[in-house]
DNA sequence: ATTATTAGTGAACAGTGTTTACTTTCTGAA
DNA sequence: TTCAGAAAGTAAACACTGTTCACTAATAAT
């Protein structure tokens, strides 16, 4: 095969599908999927909206795509915190609140990247495909974390990485999505404490930790 | 004021009103807010669609009842488990699996019930109507229960039911999250282990609660 | 019995994603 | 360079959606 398959006219496309992509992702991080609709984001791009679909089979893949490359960069980011040699205390912590960090930043983003799923195709369960998917690396960055706290005796040794890699993450998953749906989420009338999020981040993090942590009582 | 204001014609309102309701939680509870059509929905009930504006001032104001019967439903159910006097250890974590389990049973309704939340009516921070709200009540009944095990040495000395409520809240709604958009949730590929989803609640449940537990070693 | 209120409707408005038939533009080979 | 064929781009329509408006029919109140 050809080294480089880049004709000039397919630079040209991808430039127009890139472009395209650009003016998507700006509307869905402003407005999130109901306000991307195909007759505006073809006037933004100076497009007819039939136009589009000569680049996206349909909005739905379009969609698909922002919602992957998002999650690439939560990944990245998590990569970034887990792979450093810092001491496993506080490392494990900042991976977790990381997450939460990034995700939130992103709110239609995040949400939309796991609402998708049960009528799309589904990245779960046995299904083959999980492990190439962005979601699927994340997951195994975390599972990998927890299997080195079980060596290191840092969680108790009874553990499951995978399993509790999987409550972790959907403790994770909970808090984002809290302050998705309710963006003053942390700060709820109950009583007297009222935290800042980022506090609050790390506060849940340390506590799910915790759950997992050997007893020195 | 009279006692009890029903007149035939009031009475007749409500009915079909209540009719109308019943029509969509069925459609609501299968096919989710997508699905559920004004036009379907009136064809159902054999009226025509703009009749329906006769009873509900919008689409959203219809579902919004749904929602709200929905997580009264959710706020019996734990009721009954939290209000029982069984040893707090287990009472504790059946709470939360009971909130998993009623919730994930109709999985549309709860994830709608936080969908809305950011443009609509924001129930949360200081705004006075959250304790009135179900949400509201459904968050103190766990805060009361922390703040039990607290009291009664069964959890760290330290914890601020107000906040750990939050974080346990957030641990939760994320399973249920998970389990609302990804079916298959708790049986990922990873490695060995598959567990079933009523085990794995109670797994998730466990480790929630042990993070908040007094170090016992 | 007459008036006023309410229940109910058909048709339309302003949107949405998508498809189809059509024209224009560009590319690759004779 | 010419010419067939593929690709890019489009206007118009289809089948939906929630919602509103002017209107009629039925009911309740005076």
């Amino acid at each position: 095969m050809t080294v480089a398959t880049s004709s000039p006219a397919e630079r040209r496309r991808n430039k127009i599908r890139a472009r395209i992509l650009s003016a998507a992702e700006s509307v869905f991080a402003r407005e999130g999927a109901e306000g991307l609709s195909i007759r505006r984001l073809a006037e933004n791009i100076d497009y007819s909206p039939a136009a589009i679909y000569k680049y996206f089979s349909s909005k739905d893949e379009l969609v698909d795509e922002l919602k992957e490359s998002f999650f690439e960069l939560i990944l990245q980011n998590v990569h970034l915190i887990a792979d450093r040699s810092t001491p496993f205390a506080g490392r494990a912590r900042e991976c977790l609140a990381t997450y939460i960090r990034v995700a939130t930043d992103k709110p239609y983003h995040y949400a939309a990247a796991f609402a998708g799923e049960s009528t799309s195709s589904g990245p779960v369960d046995t299904e083959p495909g999980f492990e190439v998917t962005k979601k699927g690396q994340a997951f195994n960055v975390l599972r990998n974390m927890i299997a080195e706290g079980v060596e290191t005796g840092a969680f108790r040794s009874d553990i499951d990485p995978s399993l509790a890699a999987k409550s972790v993450w959907a403790s994770m998953h909970g808090l984002v999505m809290m302050i998705v749906h309710i963006p003053t989420f942390p700060a709820l009338k109950s009583g007297q404490a009222a935290m800042a999020r980022e506090e609050f981040i790390e506060y849940h993090a340390d506590q799910v930790i915790r759950g997992m942590e050997v007893n020195h009582g």
